[in-house]
DNA sequence: ACTGAAAGGGTTCCAGG
DNA sequence: CCTGGAACCCTTTCAGT
């Protein structure tokens, strides 16, 4: 499961993250091998999962999502069914972007992004009519000072 | 700056997030078009900004890394000066993954990544060497539930 | 493991409806 | 604004070192 990545496979890594759509070529001269070790490389990392999807981002705010909230959540039910029906919420919820069980105090946090505040009440009231849950508290962003997917290697 | 996607413009970011390694036939023939159509609309919204970097999602548990933290953070230091420093470390540091600026009570939220809990007080003593902040809770993950950059378009 | 080359497929562009 | 086709570049594979 595990994957210790050598010097050329990390180097791979970056360029991907920084810019996954250049062609092999520019990917191989910006790591300072050629075409065919590289494609290698990359093949063997997408098989092992590594690599995973390739996805392009998209400009929430010029698309109309003004709206991001962090979400706090308590809850008083730890049973296993509660828990896999709370997941199977958060999964089947598109605008929930990411979703984290905590240790301590808060049980959970998610991200959740929408249109504007309306639709994050919409959100909320739906999620609480599905699961019980103890205490929710939301943050809302002013600004987004930084948004990145790519891993500190 | 804002952006009015029609049903065929929408139909290809969605494609695009779910999967952008594909070819333009293939995507074509998703959104229930051909070729040329859906290349000038991808150019056109790749020059507008609407569609931003090409990237690839990597396991991060895989490569090491085990532990993700949210942490909130208030300050009472609400000057310019402070704010751009402070803004400036967060950019400046590849382990923070995502950072807001809040309404309310709490001024600030991150999302750290980092190979292990040591890493992590790490990072927390350099940032509070280097910018002054009143009170600092470190949420730590112990699942992730969900993540995904895809916008519920 | 890397190099170089060859075949097939994909992107990009352009003429025409 | 879409269709189809042509040219070129890139990906992918393979034989050789």
């Amino acid at each position: 499961m595990s994957f210790q990545p050598d010097e050329t496979d990390r180097k791979i890594l970056i360029e991907l993250q920084r810019d996954a759509g250049r062609s092999l070529d520019e990917i191989a001269k910006a790591v300072g091998s050629s075409k065919t070790p590289v494609w290698n490389r990359i093949r063997k990392m997408r098989e092992r999962g590594i690599i995973g999807a390739q996805t392009v981002l998209l400009d929430a705010e010029a698309l109309g999502f003004d709206a991001t909230f962090f979400v706090l959540i308590r809850t008083s039910e730890h049973d296993a069914e509660w828990q896999a029906r709370f997941l199977r919420a958060l999964r089947d919820r598109p605008e929930v972007q990411e979703a984290h069980r905590l240790a301590g105090d808060i049980d959970y946090i998610l991200k959740v992004r929408v249109r504007n505040a309306r639709a994050y009440d919409v959100f909320y009231q739906a999620l609480i009519a599905e699961v019980k849950v103890q205490s929710v508290t939301a943050l809302l962003s002013m600004e987004e000072i930084k948004s990145t997917v790519a891993l500190p290697l």
